[in-house]
DNA sequence: ACATCATATGACGCATTTATCATATATAGT
DNA sequence: ACTATATATGATAAATGCGTCATATGATGT
């Protein structure tokens, strides 16, 4: 199919509280507060989230003690650190045509 | 920022109509008739996602006659055949954990 | 057994997305 | 000018996404 499997990727991670997460776990393991203390979001907010990004297959846990330490899964580190390249380019690309300002695109789809 | 930017490229691909679209553009240029019969959909459906890749700049529009037809971008072109890539080796490793089934992925986020 | 800390889950409300129907615009041919 | 063809646009409704509040679960220490 292709698109289905773009379209989970593309889903997952064009939420800003999915995309912090990633990108925090990206450098390192965190438990869920910790997390919520590096984003400064709430927990049921991050809670919520981690859970899709673990049925969607981005995290893996591991339980410690009370906490639960949360890592980013390695087939979707390498395939983020290599899309990155790309998505910078493209950032760039973006600021010259003038589709990208500073505020960012409120709302993507409306015309 | 790379979040706003990614976002927008998320988004506009992970819709299917966008995504039929732009693959087909990915051979050649097309007017919204071709499109409209190639695919299947309705013409206003496809106008209005037309429109939206319009602004978002994934593709550009030639008058010819009564028709306008629609080209992809050459910077988007490229940045897709290269994530195409990745994305098929991702779909694989979907496939092989048992997240991406026949069906597709009905709700992605929901828990 | 109880209190506390860490995390997960359910329900709800609001915002966004998207397809559809109806209608408008614009070009070409007669 | 009129008609037909090609495309664009506006409004609306249904579905989905998402954060928040409240509450539940589960482990640790006393």
């Amino acid at each position: 199919m292709m698109y289905e499997s773009f379209k989970l990727f593309a889903r997952v991670l064009s939420n800003r509280t999915r995309f912090d997460i990633v990108m925090l776990l990206m450098e390192r393991e965190m438990s869920v507060l910790e997390l919520c203390d590096a984003l400064g979001y709430e927990q049921s907010r991050v809670s919520h989230n981690l859970r899709c990004l673990l049925n969607c297959g981005f995290v893996e846990v591991e339980r410690r003690g009370k906490r639960r330490i949360y890592r980013l899964n390695g087939e979707i580190k390498e395939l983020i650190s290599k899309i990155k390249n790309h998505i910078q380019l493209y950032e760039s690309w973006l600021r010259e045509c003038g589709i990208l300002r500073e505020e960012g695109i409120a709302k993507v789809m409306v015309e």
